[in-house]
DNA sequence: TTACACATACCGACTGGTTAGTCTGGCCCG
DNA sequence: CGGGCCAGACTAACCAGTCGGTATGTGTAA
């Protein structure tokens, strides 16, 4: 059996992704060598360029990965089979407590984006407008049969929504006083308030 | 005479400044390096290391100098002579306007804290907090009277606004559709009409 | 008014340290 | 016994900060 796995069980690209997150989210990406990344993962750098092309390969893995998810999930609850009002609810409460429940995917990506070489850039951007299309679609969808206000674009309305999302690495901490359900509930109502014809 | 100046009249520091909060912002604190900057500025690293202790001081600057305008800013709007609804609403739009102005200094904001040393990001910190607070009391202030639902705690408002806020150095762009008033309008209603009883 | 001392403003070569990525070789499983 | 998997020394490049030096202005005393 070839040992990419250690004592611990997990294969090694996989502990190496774990280290790589955990550390680019403490110290940010350019304060991260590899030397550190591989120590963590118990490994040396002999494994890490066996698996990723280069140190930048390690981050873009952590936007696909995140991406991948958050899309996957955005698509089951905007194609379920309910009012809009409720479809709209739900993924955006859905979208906070996936965020809380992998904040340092989330201070990567919000802090580290410039950080990808310009391909990989222009890649995560254009997945990550997939991402906004689809969201802003149920907003529309919601204004267009009178549900919603149509006082604010659409547009604006996804910026603003995701930029409550995105400022959750910032300020959200587990010890706090609100479980992740919680803020979700409360985000989520604040837009559907905001939202009310 | 000193000279702090050069053909176009600029002090020095200040010269020094502008270029680094210019390219902090294009390529980040880690890749920009104290060369580049002095280059920018028409001088040399004699220079910079004469007005300024550190490459990180020259970060801290650029924080210390857009805490103390948006405070002051934030003080004229909450000490003003109107119900509070209408003093919430200025100041939040007030916020945004300011933020599109000052797009350079919101970016490193929000994406180079981390690298601020120790000392200096907790005095950020607090200086922050400080700020916030005086947001929070305003919003208290209107849930105490009954202008505002209280269906959401106050410490929540303020960061779903300051999300929004934050998050325009990511999707504004100054040739969009939108002026910075007309954003600023639009994300004001958006919060005062969450905050309707 | 001149001359000398001192301070401020800046220059730019240099140093010590760090880093991403490479490469050769060896281990071990099938 | 061969090739996927990995070790770890090595290289070439870069960078923050230092330091001795120069130039220009200001204060002071003869």
């Amino acid at each position: 059996m070839p040992r990419t796995t250690d004592g611990d069980g997990t294969p090694v690209p996989q502990r190496l992704l774990a280290a790589a997150t955990r550390l680019f989210a403490e110290q940010g990406y350019d304060r991260t060598s590899v030397q550190e990344i591989v120590e963590a993962a118990g490994v040396t750098k002999g494994a890490l360029y066996h698996y990723f092309g280069s140190k930048d390969d390690l981050l873009h893995e952590v936007y696909a990965r995140m991406l991948r998810v958050q899309q996957e999930r955005l698509d089951a609850f905007a194609d379920a089979d309910e009012p809009v009002d409720r479809r709209l609810r739900a993924a955006a409460a859905d979208v906070v407590v996936t965020t809380i429940e992998h904040l340092d995917d989330a201070m990567i990506f919000f802090r580290s984006m410039h950080h990808l070489s310009p391909e990989k850039n222009k890649q995560v951007r254009a997945e990550r407008r997939r991402y906004h299309e689809r969201f802003r679609a149920l907003v529309e969808e919601g204004q267009k049969t009178g549900v919603f206000s149509t006082a604010t674009p659409a547009d604006l309305i996804v910026d603003y929504h995701f930029g409550s999302v995105h400022h959750l690495s910032t300020w959200y901490r587990p010890e706090g006083p609100l479980t992740p359900q919680q803020v979700a509930d409360h985000l989520a109502d604040l837009l559907l308030r905001a939202l009310r014809p």
